[in-house]
DNA sequence: TTGCGTGCAAAGGTTTTGCATGGCA
DNA sequence: TGCCATGCAAAACCTTTGCACGCAA
């Protein structure tokens, strides 16, 4: 039959909570790895990866490639704001990541739709600019 | 003395050529690699490697992270086009870039930068997603 | 001749996979 | 008990690096 079973494990649970407690921030493999790992409760690279992959499919997951030879960011789904659209900005300088969210930004998608054709995957999209606190470190 | 010579190889023509035929479509290593290959002009992905990253200092070349497990990507800077004051959309489907420039659009950076502290560089943010026509193909 | 560019092979890092074992239901 | 999930190690990937040799100027 059509064996699709989904058991509940340690690992899984602690992968979630370290999610849980990471909120919207993005996390990476190795994150998730090492945190775990200092908690005296290490999981396998295997079982995070493909739970990682698991969680991606069921939705409860984003995955981003931002940056390189750092691997990828996760980002964890909350269920309430599963629809919540945001954008990112990756300072050049100090290689911080910062969300952004508001009305105009949120329209953005709707207007380049609307006029140009075109559906943004704001999952995707990275404005590269530099941050506030790069910029008055720089004067 | 500063030695900043710059050598003219047989290999980095072909690269360039490489991209010159391209256009401004999205290019991986492996794809310079195979091509190259297949024309009995082997060059080793060492040297592609180094010189993409000289042709994205000089700003010939920009580099982009768009999916794994396929590598990065890269797009010839046409001299004359120099994109500075639009931004850029890509089509994750086909590849292809577009040009946006309009008013709102154009009012994205200085909105992010009063109400969200972040000067913008409008010539290293690309927005993903997909085009008209691919979206019509896929129906 | 000078010293930059090249090729090869080895190393680097992240992610995937095969296989035997463990553990949820 | 039946399967799914795990852990380990090895492999697969893309990319970088060290070193000796080649080649442009």
């Amino acid at each position: 039959m059509a064996g699709n079973k989904e058991y509940r494990t340690k690992q899984r649970e602690l992968i979630e909570a370290f999610f849980q407690k990471k909120g919207e921030q993005h996390v990476t493999a190795d994150e998730i790895l090492q945190f775990l790992k200092n908690n005296d409760t290490p999981v396998s690279k295997s079982t995070v990866y493909r739970y990682l992959d698991k969680l991606q499919e069921l939705g409860k997951v984003r995955k981003y490639t931002i940056e390189e030879g750092v691997g990828s960011c996760y980002q964890y789904v909350e269920e309430n704001h599963s629809c919540k659209e945001h954008y990112h900005m990756k300072c050049l300088q100090c290689g911080k990541l910062y969300h952004i969210s508001c009305s105009l930004m949120n329209g953005i998608a709707e207007h380049v739709y609307q006029k140009h054709d075109f559906v943004i995957d704001s999952s995707k999209t990275v404005f590269y600019g530099v941050c506030g606190d790069c910029r008055r470190e720089n004067v």
